[in-house]
DNA sequence: CACCCTCGAGTTCA
DNA sequence: CTCGAGGGTG
């Protein structure tokens, strides 16, 4: 990859130059239309400045500042200019806090400046849109954007659209004037549908549930025909508010901020549900945290929590800076969703073949990690999501683990995006890559045999959990065996010499060290890439790393030292001798059969005992096997029908692999039935004290119960330990019986029964 | 023909 | 752990 290659789009730096520059433009362009009713560009000009401005926000969402003109006007598609409105009390905007320890020492201040114990006012932070609601006499006359928070937008006519808001206050006794403050919002629920009706329409779907409702809000009813306006009043009819404070009433009849909610509630006006008033800054803490979990519990998106004091008298006392009060604060959450640079897109192929395109984009952090690479699944993918190499790229955490590229920000291209061009050839071999089936749209490499992805990808499958749970067999080994950078030919051409390793065999082997963030080689001191022998080690006759177990009289030394294997290559030779005589299903599922998993393999294995009864057994035969069907028949048909398979087979077998479980009564022997969990499926998530995942699965299936690996209504008890995540609340949907790892032992030693007595 | 389930892949973390 | 794909079963 060429250097210019990453050098395509915008750095922060002139991101940041350039938000200044089109602010200023922007905010003169608004003060003459404001304050001096003439226009000094024009509605097109303006647009643009405003389109490339919320571009840039969106990308670098730490330029936005608290003022920038695209909180106002936010949306996109109709930025022309609404009536202006000046609010009859300024709408300030708050300071932001963005961790935890700064959210305290902010508390901790405001408690001294006040000199006594305060209340604090917790409420979520809508990520939606401020509008300004004007009262008189109970009648509502107008409604606005924040704007610069003197002066903002009508949008009066398209607010009365929102069900929730009343154009006459309930009950008596309003004020001749009072302003309404809150946040409108599109809720989450209804945002996929919008997205599905703007793609309908021809439109461009939206970003962000906040894209949608600021573009709703923002719509204009002129030059629409009757369809467009249909669509219009639905996309007003689905928007919400929550009003959260009230300006230019001087002497409102209460004391403290969350009694203005009551009465405002109690005018018909829609308050949230989730404010609270705490006494202490540890329960603001816990709060926060909260809701940093429970995110998503709740209608609208949150971007944070705002913290007030609730004592009116002390909103006076502190009183505000030119630009936020000095008695509340937003504390913002970590984003979930960022914007990051997309490098390049590359081609990686697993063990069974399929090439895989990949994003590797500059690292970013988002949701807690650093993410640099996602998967782009095939070429189709890559297509839909309309991405181009040098693209600016929308990133988030899909269940909060896997990276996820959800598109790019179109608006930050710049030309020099080039679209991603799916190879012909292999990238590991070179063997032209072909759908394994017509119509197939992934693109397989043939080569199975000796394509180096493949190989190295099947040895790690071979020491994985699910197979033969070869602990020092990994990665990291994996790679080194099957291509190492000394010697030139690697110990493994394929995984059929796997068992036949020794260590003089391993101990020259030599990997380039590469680096863990960019996975280039790392250079030495000289220039040239740095090597590792992961298989030996320096022994030394004397000084500091003095060796006691060192023979001076052995010949292999030179002078005050010499290399000596390692104790990862003993480890590695040992534990592939320990591998030879585990069960057959561990050893099946070794040899990389597909559709033949660990499932599959056990109920293979527990029924024919041997590898050669199941290469003897016929369609129907196979298919006796619970699990077992025309499909895997045909997969171990189809594996064993290949030369290169069967000498994988001969050779392992010549080393002392047990292709047979000793004791096994043949082929069609009936499954060993009983056990206190006969008929009784189990499944087993999060950490289950006293036992390992594995162990907890073996444990079910030593009662003679069956571990499943997800919960359906087939389960009969999900056992759930700490960590437990969405299965723990699928069981809970379903109604399944939970229990815990005190329980779980009872179940698989006494059975069912012994739970209730 | 619905479900329900397993497989396979990718990813990050401790 | 999650998702999509596709197999297996009732």
């Amino acid at each position: 990859m060429a250097d210019d290659d990453i050098d395509q789009g915008i750095s922060l730096a002139d991101a940041a130059e350039e938000v200044e520059r089109l602010t200023i433009r922007i905010n003169e362009a608004r003060d003459a239309y404001y304050e001096r009713d003439t226009t000094i560009i024009s509605d097109a000009e303006y647009d643009e400045l405003m389109h490339r401005l919320e571009a840039i926000e969106r990308a670098y969402p730490q330029l936005q500042s608290q003022d920038s003109p695209t909180l106002t006007v936010g949306g996109r598609g109709e930025t022309t200019l609404f009536a202006p409105v000046e609010h009859a009390e300024r709408m300030l905007s708050l300071d932001n806090v963005f961790s935890a320890d700064e959210l305290a020492e902010w508390a901790n201040r405001a408690q001294a400046a006040a000199g006594r114990a305060v209340h604090w006012l917790c409420e979520l932070k809508i990520d939606g849109l401020a509008v300004n609601l004007r009262y008189e006499h109970g009648r509502l006359v107008s409604a606005a954007t924040r704007g610069d928070g003197r002066v903002g937008e009508d949008v009066t006519e398209n607010i009365r659209h929102i069900q929730s808001i009343p154009t006459r206050l309930a009950g008596s006794g309003h004020p001749p004037l009072v302003e309404v403050r809150g946040e409108v919002f599109f809720p989450v629920a209804a945002f996929d549908e919008l997205n599905a009706k703007q793609a309908a329409a021809g439109e461009r779907e939206f970003a962000n549930p906040r894209n949608a409702a600021s573009g709703s809000l923002r719509q204009k009813a002129e030059g629409k025909n009757a369809a467009q306006l249909e669509l219009m009043r639905d996309r007003l009819g689905r928007l919400r508010m929550l009003v959260h404070g009230i300006g230019a009433w001087a002497n409102p009849p209460v004391q403290a901020q969350s009694e203005i909610y009551e009465l405002l509630s109690g005018w018909g006006l829609p308050t949230s549900s989730h404010a609270r008033v705490l006494d202490s800054v540890a329960g603001v803490q816990e709060f926060v945290a909260y809701h940093g979990e429970h995110r998503h519990a709740v209608e609208h998106e949150i971007d944070g929590i705002v913290v007030k004091i609730d004592e009116l008298a002390l909103h006076d006392e502190l009183g505000a800076t030119s630009r936020a009060p000095r008695w509340a604060i937003a504390y913002k959450y970590p984003p979930e969703q960022v914007n990051t640079k997309l490098l390049d897109i590359v081609v990686s192929v697993g063990r069974t073949g399929r090439a895989t395109p990949f994003a590797v984009m500059e690292p970013v952090r988002v949701a807690g990690s650093v993410v640099r690479q996602a998967t782009l699944h095939n070429q189709d993918v890559v297509k839909a999501k309309g991405v181009l190499i040098g693209d600016t790229v929308v990133l988030r955490k899909a269940g909060d683990v896997i990276p996820e590229v959800l598109g790019p920000v179109v608006e930050l291209r710049d030309g020099t995006e080039r679209p991603f061009v799916m190879p012909q050839e292999c990238p590991e071999c070179g063997t032209t890559l072909r759908p394994m089936k017509a119509g197939d749209i992934d693109l397989r490499c043939p080569n199975a045999r000796s394509c180096p992805a493949q190989v190295r990808g099947r040895v790690e499958h071979i020491g994985s959990r699910g197979a033969l749970d070869i602990e020092a067999l990994g990665e990291v080994s994996a790679a080194a065996l099957t291509h190492p950078a000394v010697p030139a030919e690697p110990p493994l051409s394929t995984e059929a010499g796997l068992f036949e390793l020794t260590v003089a065999e391993l101990f020259p082997i030599e990997v380039v060290v590469r680096d863990v963030e960019t996975g280039l080689p790392r250079l030495d001191d000289d220039g040239t890439p740095a090597y590792r022998a992961p298989f030996r080690r320096l022994r030394r006759r004397s000084g500091r790393d003095a060796d006691p177990a060192f023979d001076p009289d052995s010949p292999e030394f030179r002078g005050d030292e010499r290399h000596v294997p390692s104790k990862a290559a003993y480890e590695l030779v040992a534990n592939l001798e320990a591998a030879k005589t585990k069960p057959l299903w561990r050893i099946l599922v070794a040899l990389n059969i597909r559709h033949v998993g660990p499932v599959a393999a056990r109920a293979l294995a527990d029924h024919f005992g041997s590898l050669e009864a199941i290469r003897a057994a016929t369609d129907a035969e196979l298919a006796e096997v619970e699990g077992v069907g025309p499909t895997i028949a045909e997969s171990l048909r189809e594996w064993f029908a290949i030369e290169w398979h069967l000498e994988i087979v001969e050779r392992w077998a010549a080393s002392g692999v047990q292709f047979a479980t000793p004791g096994h009564p043949g082929p069609g022997a009936a499954a060993a039935a009983g056990g206190v969990l006969a008929g009784i499926t189990v499944v087993a998530t999060g950490s289950l004290e006293g036992y390992s995942r594995e162990g907890a699965q073996e444990a079910i299936i030593a009662a003679g119960g069956k571990a499943a690996s997800s919960v359906s209504k087939q389960t009969d008890f999900v056992a759930a330990g700490p960590g437990a995540g969405s299965k723990l609340a699928k069981a809970e949907a379903l109604g399944i019986r939970v229990i815990d790892a005190a329980q779980f032992a009872r179940l698989v030693t006494e059975g069912p029964a012994a739970l209730d007595a």
